[in-house]
DNA sequence: GCCGAGGTTATGTATATACATATTGAAACG
DNA sequence: CGTTTCAATATGTATATACATAACCTCGGC
C-alpha cells in the first residue's frame, strides 16, 4: 500500500510502480495475453515502457520468477512459465479456532498420557533415531456434544523436556507446543481410513465409517518435536485449499 | 531427510550476502534464539554487522517478512512473528504423474460426455450467474488394472468455447485444460466419504467403503472455467502437504 | 496535567551506477 | 569444416544516495 502516484488517469488507488509492473504482468500472463513459452520485454524495454529504473523493474521481474509465473535466462530474456503442477495453500487451524467458526462451543478432553521409551512405531512415526524417551497422548475434541476430532499424539521429549512435567488436563497440546516450540518444518499426510473400533467409539460413529485423518510430523531445527494424527468423522471435517498466483 | 538446509561454517557453494543473512536470520528464528516479539536488530545494526549497504539488509527483511517470518513496523523496527496458523503447501499434480510415480502403467478412459445447459445444480458448482452451456464428463484413470481415480467434471463453455468439440477419449480433461487455458485462481476442498453404488462400481470397492475425495474449481481471470471431483479409494491415495519457511 | 506541534527515527520506495556472470552468436583460426 | 575465442547482451547482485512516510517522543503552551 503505498503512496507514489501513478501517471495514469484511470483513478485507482495510488500503487507503487513495483506493485504496478508486478499487477500488469501477472494480468497480461493469467489472462492469456502472454502465453506460457512467450518472452516479455527485456528489463530496459520496460524501464522505458515504465520509465523507471531499471532496479524496480528486476525487482518486479525477481519476485515474479520467484513466485512461479516466469522463467529468467540469462542473455535470452524472460519467459513466461508453463505452470506445472497446481500448488495450493493449505491452512491448518487449530481446531478451537475452527469449531468456533462453526459457532459452536469448544470442549477438549484428554483421555490418556504415557511417558515411556520410544517404541521401534514411535521412533518410525517421529523419525527419530534413538530410543529416547516419548510423550503419548490421546485426546478428543468436541463441537458442542458431539465429538469433533481425536488426536493421537506423540512428543519427543528429548526436544521438549517441560512437556514430561505437564498433564495436558487443561490445554490442548497443539496450542501448548505452538506457544512453546519454533516450528522450522512440518510434514502432512491427509487420506481416508474407515474407523476402527477404538475410533468409532472416540468418535460416536460406527466402525467402518468413513473418516478424515491428517497426521503432521513437525521439526524444530532439524530435530522431530511431534506427531499427531488427526481423525475426522467424514460429515465433521473438510479442508479447504486455496491457490491464488502470488504478486507479492 | 531434513528439510531445512543450514550453511553452517565454511560449508560450499558461495551464497550471495543477501541469502547470506536471509539464511542466518532464519536459523536464529526457527532455532528458537530469537523468540517471538524478539525485536531483531535495525537495518543499520545489521548493515554494520554485514560489512553492507541498507538496501542489501532491507531486501532481505522485506522477504522475511513477505515470508511472514518477522513484522515490520516504522519507527519501531521488526520483530519476530508468532506463528498463527499452520499453512502448508499441497502439490496437487495430475494423475497421470502420480500414477507413474507409483511405478505402475496410466491408463485413461472416457466414461461420459454430456453438453447441456446448465441445471442448478451445475451453477452452484461452478458459481455460474448464467444458465450457460456447460460439458459434463465422467472418467476413470487406471494404475496397471486397477481403478485409481474416478473423474467427475463441469466445463463452463462460456469460457472455453472448445471444449465443445473435443471428444475427450485420448486426452484427459485436466492435461487438455491446462495446456490452454491459464489458471488464475482455484479452490480444493477434501473430504472422506463413503463409496455410493456408482462410486463403488466405478472404483471396483464395496459400497460403503471409505474414499478420499478432492474437488477443485478453477478460475480464469475472474470467469469460473471448470469444477472437477476425484474420489479416489481410501488405500491408494494419500495427499502430501509440507510446510517450510520460505527462505526466498 | 492535558494536548497538540514538531522533531527524530526506522522503514519504504526509488534512482543512478558499477561490476559479475552466464549464454549466445559470430568472427578467427587451424 | 569444425573448433576455439571473443565480444555483445541480459540478467544478478551490490553500492551510495535521496526523499517519503508513519510512529513515537519530547517539549511547550495553556
Amino acid at each position: 500500500m503505498s503512496m507514489i502516484q501513478t501517471m495514469d488517469a484511470d483513478g485507482g488507488e495510488p500503487l507503487s510502480l513495483h506493485q504496478r509492473i508486478l499487477s500488469d504482468i501477472s494480468e497480461r500472463i493469467l489472462s492469456g495475453a502472454w502465453a506460457p513459452g512467450h518472452r516479455i520485454p527485456f528489463e530496459h524495454e520496460l524501464t522505458a515502457e515504465y520509465k523507471c529504473s531499471r532496479m524496480t523493474v528486476n525487482k518486479a521481474l525477481s519476485q515474479l520468477a520467484k513466485a512461479g509465473l516466469i522463467e529468467r535466462r540469462r542473455r535470452s530474456g524472460s519467459f513466461v512459465r508453463r505452470p506445472q503442477s497446481q500448488a495450493a495453500v493449505l491452512e491448518i487451524h487449530d481446531i478451537r479456532i475452527e469449531v468456533e467458526a462453526l459457532g459452536l462451543p469448544y470442549r477438549y478432553e484428554r483421555v490418556a498420557r504415557h511417558k515411556r521409551r520410544s517404541s521401534a512405531e514411535d521412533r518410525t512415526l517421529l523419525e527419530l533415531d534413538s530410543n529416547g524417551p516419548v510423550l503419548a497422548l490421546e485426546c478428543r475434541h468436541f463441537a458442542g456434544k458431539r465429538p469433533f476430532a481425536h488426536e493421537q499424539r506423540l512428543i519427543n521429549l528429548a526436544a521438549v523436556a517441560e512437556a514430561a512435567n505437564e498433564e495436558f488436563f487443561a490445554v490442548a497440546p497443539g496450542p501448548w507446543l505452538i506457544a512453546r516450540v519454533p516450528w522450522s518444518a512440518a510434514e502432512h499426510r491427509i487420506r481416508a481410513v474407515a474407523a476402527d473400533r477404538h475410533i468409532a467409539a472416540a468418535l460416536d460413529i460406527e466402525a467402518g465409517a468413513p473418516c478424515l485423518v491428517v497426521e503432521r510430523r513437525t521439526w524444530s531445527a532439524e530435530h522431530p518435536v511431534t506427531h499427531v494424527r488427526f481423525t475426522y468423522a467424514a460429515e465433521s471435517h473438510t479442508l479447504v485449499a486455496r491457490f491464488t498466483p502470488s504478486q507479492g
